[in-house]
DNA sequence: CTCGATTATTAGCCGAGCCTAATATGAGGA
DNA sequence: TCCTCATATTAGGCTCGGCTAATAATCGAG
């Protein structure tokens, strides 16, 4: 009996390990069970464990000592998930009052309770939109993605004006900051100057400037064709 | 050390255990393991397991043999997850489209991932409702809960006209026909006859003559005090 | 090419929460 | 009172998903 083939639900666990491999795993290089085990807070031993279980079935593959990568299967579920994740940050920060750093954390919880009627009806109070409240892409739900070029901020040359697109920072306090002086996706920014040896970044944000580090700059992602 | 000052967070089975207790023990009558093993569909040794832990946990009496009840503790958990799941019930009604008849499940999977802030943000929003769509009575944050004097319609004598206040039933099917015929909380109903040995029972509903079931007659509760 | 450091896997354990089979208790009829 | 039957508990086992300690593989430096 072929194991991929069998489909019970996904357990909570399953799910995150799904959704942090997807992440890690950009333009499908695999994952280290190592990076998997910081994203999720899990010993090395447990995300191996896991690893094999996942590969019996069918939703990842597995190189031992190599990494892993998702089958088409898992990223399907992954999709999902994210989905789901951008879904609830966005109706909960359009309909209840959420803030784009308050949301996180409930929409962890969330997504894995949410039913699919749930998510489309959500989905559509909202008229389906493309982002959530950090500017991340939302997945539709048959797993298509958007994939739009995008520069961190930190390469960004002194003297160009760009769009802010996403924000790919989790730290509330941080996101706290960046929403009081107007860091968020949609925002023109132009950059000023860069301090040498990955120093700070001095930017000019509506009449503004600010400076902030190199780390944030990486966190900002922007686009660039809006160049004038 | 006390078990019962230790507070890690409830397991999902344990919310549920705790409300079906609340549920099957009405004025502090202890209930039955049977009982409660039929309520969850569990085997009757997994709710003995679960009991002891629960005693441990002092969230629960246990008089081996003889049934359990709530400690202050255990209901004060239990009313927290009826707040919740009632609160989810009607702000899913309200607001994402849902109807009677399919709040239910959703409700039951999203009362375990909710936060404390979501709850009171759905109640805020719904302008803090006294009872959910099927007319339970939604217990305070603080764990009160209206206790209404309500009968059952089969138990209402003909000729007698009475508002129908809650509608005990769980099948989609039956709520879905109770719903087309007007059978809804607040609706005004006037008793016609019973039949005799438990039998059908007659009503006007609106401009409509209806026939019901006695078992039905048994899960719509009514108020008498509006009777002309 | 070998060695040491890093990273991954295996071995073996635990608790929660479910199960079935076996046993104990208690309640009602003879 | 005693026996039978329904109900409850105990015994023992399983899976999932964690953990630590021990072992194995790979990689980079010399």
């Amino acid at each position: 009996m072929s194991a991929a083939t069998t489909h019970d639900p996904l357990t909570r666990s399953v799910e995150d390990y799904l959704k942090a491999i997807y992440n890690l795993s950009p333009e499908g290089r695999p994952a280290s069970t190592s990076d998997i085990a910081n994203h999720l807070a899990r010993s090395a031993p447990s995300v191996s464990g896991m690893i094999k279980r996942l590969s019996e079935q069918g939703l990842l593959e597995h190189e031992p000592y190599r990494g892993v990568q998702l089958t088409a299967e898992g990223r399907r579920a992954a999709l999902r998930m994210i989905r789901r994740h951008r879904l609830i940050e966005a109706y909960l920060v359009a309909f209840l009052g959420y803030t784009w750093d308050t949301v996180h954390d409930e929409a962890e919880r969330l997504e894995h309770a949410v039913s699919d009627a749930l998510v489309e009806r959500m989905a559509d109070a909202l008229g389906n939109p493309g982002a959530d409240p950090h500017g991340e892409p939302i997945p539709s739900a048959d797993g298509v993605i958007e994939e739009v070029a995008v520069t961190p901020l930190a390469l960004v040359p002194a003297g160009e004006t760009v769009e802010l697109r996403r924000v790919e920072v989790t730290q509330p306090d941080r996101l706290r900051y960046l929403g009081s002086v107007g860091l968020r996706p949609g925002a023109t920014v132009t950059v000023l100057e860069h301090q040498p040896f990955e120093g700070p970044i001095t930017l000019r944000v509506g009449e503004q400037e600010r400076v902030i580090g190199y780390d944030l700059g990486q966190a900002l992602l922007c686009d660039r064709s809006v160049t004038r």
